[in-house]
This record gives structure tokens, sequence and C-alpha cells, in this order.
DNA sequence: CATGAATGAGACTTCATTCAT
DNA sequence: TATGAATGAAGTCTCATTCAT
């Protein structure tokens, strides 16, 4: 009755998977009643059977499907970029920190908390999302390094340092960070770190 | 009636909450029973509210009781370290990885997890934790940057870019990591990380 | 699976408030579990917690909302009444009377038992019930008293009085009487008590 | 360590009794932990069961034992009496009256809220209380029919009128009359009930 | 005798899931 | 498809009762 009423029938699903998310990042999984998520996406609860089997089975989807195209646009990003290898790895951060607000950004947090109770889940992450940013990572430092860019270091040593700081910036935004006042923001802590990366990686 | 009555009475609270760290860390908060809890911790259910008054409670006492004597550890050694700065830093990382695999390991990724249902708590390990820890690296740095061991560069801007590695090695290998096979051990992780970091902050 | 879904979805509060009164007034509030009150119903017990938050509020809702209506139908019989004072008198003690056996007759009794855990419920009947109660008899012997039907007295400290073996009775029969073999009945006591009465208050 | 020293063994048991009745007037006997009947009798929880093998028993053991003296002494009071039986009836209901904010006051009206549980104690408290002082009342009411003191009538089926509105003030004051200001108090009641009694016995 | 820590059955309450409409 | 009333398994918490000291 609140929604328009040109919903069309396909959007349903990720209307729940929306409203999933936001309650799951707001109070974690097994504190999301899935009452709540019926209620935020304007529809009766028995509705989400329909698209979903299991609770858990909708945690699942919110994962796999609302996390990949993410990492798909960045890859294409980066494999557009032809500059220089500091540069590139320049944007490649700054595009991932610009990320930080969207609704998808909870997901990481979600799924540390819940790998215990999704191991399959886990590792979906850790080889579909994990594995395949640090590989990006890993062939920009590469091809610094073989262009006599960056000085002679092991690529797939530096990609996790690289991502380290945006990562704990992630998490602190989406838990913590909502409880204290201050924090100083996304944009100084990239400032400085690329500051300080660049520096450690130059010949 | 099989077990003995009275053990070790003041034991009790910690056994308890020892219990209750190590299956929050596997299963989380909701998903922990405190049936498991007492069973872990060789007792009946209702031995845990002669101590608790309540699960949340036992979840906040483990935070707060079982965190801080390690922060207090590392200021310790902290201060009574007086080398160079770059040596310093180096302890101070190296004794923070060290601790990687103690049971309190976890508490951090509770607190993650479970800061939109306990922000008292988030707030306090902000202000208790997280803060101090930082206070406690920027004085190192400082030092560093007062000596000219380092060259001139906000000390507050670099601290949490020197633990943001370890605080992300900390999250997987207590997630994620527990269901992927290898991954490299922070070990290879801290002395990259070091390498870069000594490098990016030398004059 | 068992049994139907939905049956009478608008009696389904009124059902189990009969069901809980039956049960309260068998064994008290504490000593009745919920669970029995869903079999008297036909329900499960979870569909108890559609309807009333908790066992304290149907509680609560059943004296509300079962009491008054009684009460109502008294004033009522006794507004339409217009003989003279001691006929109305004998009427209205004898309704009152008659009613001893209906199921709401059991709480009278059950806030004399829960009124030190449900203060508000204590003053709520002090006030809705008993004192527009005996305002309803004072108003019967004051016009017998204006009439010259009654000797002159004052018939606020009669009224009571008046209704004091009924309610004696009433007390009587849902409790102890339920344990012993005979008991004279009612309809001896209001008979005698009627002739004690009227001619007490014969000018 | 807070009761004097000078406490002998064998008062044990009474100041057991005194508190589980003070607590169970205040809050029932199912609302009454036995952790509160401890403390306000100033000894460990334990030690109640070297007195009393059972909740229950302690609730029947009051019962029995504190409501009789009661009576017996009454009993005697009537007996030693020896004047017109007006005045013998007008002192019985006064002394009833008087005993009426004794802590044993509200054994009565436990009794109608847990006989439901307890039918044994409810046969008990019929036989060897109610009826007996029915009978005490009935054997005065036909000493003054016999005197021609009173009108012919039959002795039994007053006497329950004569103690209604007793009882009724004594289970009013221990309940709903705590939590509402006023209420006349019982000497204006018994005043007027005498007046309207003994007239209405009148030859 | 007395204690009070410990027990564990049992009650209230929640909520994922089902299904008649 | 969509609904939302109904279900019942499961979890938290209470408290009468026990027993080693």
């Amino acid at each position: 009755m609140s929604t328009p009423r040109t919903r069309r029938k396909d959007a349903r699903p990720d209307e729940i998977r929306a409203a999933a998310l936001a309650l799951f990042a707001e109070r974690g999984f097994a504190a999301t009643r899935l009452d709540d998520v019926a209620r935020r996406a304007g529809i009766a609860k028995g509705t989400i059977y329909l698209y979903f089997p299991t609770k858990e089975d909708l945690f699942r989807a919110l994962v796999r499907q609302d996390l990949l195209p993410n990492l798909a646009a960045l890859e294409q990003a980066a494999a557009a970029h032809s500059g220089p290898a500091p540069a590139r790895l320049r944007d490649l951060l700054a595009t991932m920190a610009a990320r930080m607000d969207a609704p998808t950004a909870a997901i990481p947090r979600l799924i540390l908390a819940e790998s215990g109770n999704f191991p399959a889940l886990a590792r979906f992450y850790a080889e579909e999302v994990v594995a395949r940013g640090l590989a990006l990572l890993t062939r920009v430092i590469a091809a610094g390094v073989a262009a006599g860019e960056f000085r002679p270091i092991d690529p797939a040593a530096v990609a996790p340092l690289a991502v380290a700081p945006l990562v704990m910036a992630l998490l602190w935004r989406g838990s913590i960070g909502r409880h204290v006042p201050a924090t100083p923001g996304p944009e100084t802590l990239l400032a400085t770190h690329l500051d300080l990366l660049l520096r450690a990686l130059a010949p």
C-alpha cells in the first residue's frame, strides 16, 4: 500500500534482499526477525518464503548476488585503466574507498560474524571475492614492478597490506564507528595510506 | 550428583567466561546456547546464573574483564622499552601479532558483530581499547619523529595504518581463515608490513 | 497440521480468556501453565501470544473485560425496577446470587489472591466494581429510607452488610466449598439473610 | 548474625513459619520464594529443609499450627462468658474483629486462593475451623432463642450471616484494601452490623 | 545443626516455518 | 502470488531441592 503499484514482480526478491541486508547490517543475522524484514520490504512474512526457502538461504543469496557485481565493476574499471602503476593503484584504492557507504559494505562484516555458522559462505567469499580482489591488486603491483615503477618486491605479499586499511575502515564504520562520535573519515586515512604505501614501494 | 559440587569456588566465573568466549568465538553470541556454555564449563546450566544475571551480562563481563589485561600488558611492555623508535615499533607490532592466537583474540570480532546490539560495549571498546592502543602507537611514532628517526609526519594518522594489517589478520584467522586451507600466516605479513612501513617512515 | 488453522478468528481471544479463566479459577494464576490454557482452548501455545503479550496481560484482560459486563447488566436491571424498595433490594440480591455459578464468579477470588502482585488490578476492581456495586445498593436503600419504607439509617453503612453474605458464599463455593460435601446452598442463605435484613431495616 | 544470639533452637520452626506467613500473605504461596523466606527469617535457605520437607509442607504446617490456637482462644472466651445472649454475641464478634490485624488473619485468604491445589487443607479448614467457629456461634444464638432473648429462628442458619461481614472485612483488608486509600474501618462496620443483627433477632 | 553453592526440571516466551484462504 | 494466523521446537531464565562442607 505504501510502495508504488507499478511494482514489477521481478523486483520482489531484490527488495527482500535489500531489506534483509539493511537489517542484518544493523543487528546481525540471528537478531533479525523475518517479520521485520517483511515489514521493511512492505510485504507479508509468508511472501519471503515464496522466494527464499529459508532464512539462511536468504542470507546466502544476499551475499552471493550482491557482492560479485561490486567486484566485477572494480575489475572492469581496473582493466580499462592503462596509466602508470602508481596512478592505477591510487585509483583502485580510491574506488574501493568510495564504495564504503554502499549497503553491500555490510556484507564482509556479516561474513566475519557468521563464518562459523556458514562455512560454505566463508569459502565462497574467500575464493570469489577476497582472492579475486587480491589478484586484481597483485596484477597492478606486479605491473608496476615489471615497469620499474615499483622496487622489486613480492606483489602478492603487498596486496593484502594495500587493502588492509580500507578493510579496517569499512568494518569500523559499519560497527563500532556507529556508536562513537568523531572518527577521522576515510579520506584522510586513504591519503596518508597512499602517501606511505607509494613511498614504500618507490624504487 | 555425579560431579563434585564444590570445586574451586572462586574460579567458577573465570571458567564460565572462558567457556563462553570459546563458544561465542566459534558460533557467535546468538547462536551459542547457555546449555553448551555450561557443558563446556563442566557445570549445570543454572550455575551460570549464580554468577551472571543474563546471557548478555555474561557477554559484557567477558569483554570487559578479558580484554583490558591484554592491553595493560602491552602498555607496560612498551613503557619498559627504551631503544630507538623503529625497534620499538617493530617490537610492539610483533608483540601484538604474537597474541593473535589467544582466546581473547576473538573478542574484537565479537564486538564488530554485536556492536549494533551492544552500543555501550562498542563505546567501551572504542574508548578503552582502541583509543588507548592507538595512543600507545602514536606515542612511539611521535618519539621517532621527534628524534629524527622518522620523517616529519602526523603520528596519529599513521598509527591506525600501522595496526591495520594486524587487525585484518586477526579477524581473518578467527573467521574466514578457519575455513580456507592455506593463508600465508602472519609472520610473512608482519615482515613485509614492517619492511614497507619503516621504509615509508624513513627520513 | 491436524487441527484446522483458521476457525473463528475473532473468537480466539474470547476462547483464550475463557480457557484461562477456568484454569485460573481451579488452580490459581501461578499454578496454571499456558500450555494448559492453550490445550483447553484447543490451540497451540504460541497462539496465545498473538493476542496477549504476557501471561500477566492475559490475566489483566480477563479481569477487565469479563467483569464489567456483569455489573453493567446488574445496574440496568436495577434501573429498570421501580417497585417498593424492599422488593427492589430483594430482587437485586437475588440477581446477584443467581450469577454465583457463572465462570466469572471466580474473578473476585482471583483478585483477592493476586492483589499483592497486581496492585493496579486491585485498584481497578475496588473502584470499578466494588464501589459501583455498593453505590447501586446504597441508592436502593437510600430510596427506601426516603420513602419511609426503611427506618432512618446510613445507607452507605448498610450496603456492604447487605452483600457480605453473598460475597462470602461466592468465595466459598469456588474454593473450599468444592472440597467439602454438603454446604446448605445459597438459596437458604439468601432467604434467611433477606428475612433478617428486611426486618432490621423495617421502620 | 543480626538476630540475638540467645536464640533457642526450638524457636526456629516458629520463626520460619512466621516469615513464610508474612510473605505468603503479601505475594501468595507460589510467588513467594524460599530464598526470601529464609532471608526474612534470618537463616540460610537450606535450613528450612531441616524443619520442613517441602514448601508445601511448610504451608500446611503454617495453616494447621497457627490457626487452631486462635480458635481455641475464642472458644474459651465464649465458654467463660455467662451473660445474656445478645451481649455474648456482641462480645464474640467484637473479639473476632479485634484479631483482624494479626498475622494469622492472612491464612483464610491463602486457603481461599490455594484450596484448588491443597484440597486436604481446604477440608481441614472447613471442618476444624469453619465448622467449629460456626458451631460456637450457633450455640450462643441457640441459647438466646431458648432464653427468649432472640425470636424463634434456626440458629445454624443465622450463624454464617453473623460472621459474613467480618469475614468480608478480613479478606478485604488483607488484599484489595491494601491498595485503595480509605475504607471505613471495621469498627463502624461492626457497630452497624450488630445494630442490624440484634434488631433482626429481637423477639 | 547450619550453610549456600550447585542442580535440573519446568515455565514463559520467541520466532522460523507452514498452510488454508 | 500473496497473506497472516497458527504452529511448535527451542532457548532463556527461575527456583524448589540437594548435599558436601
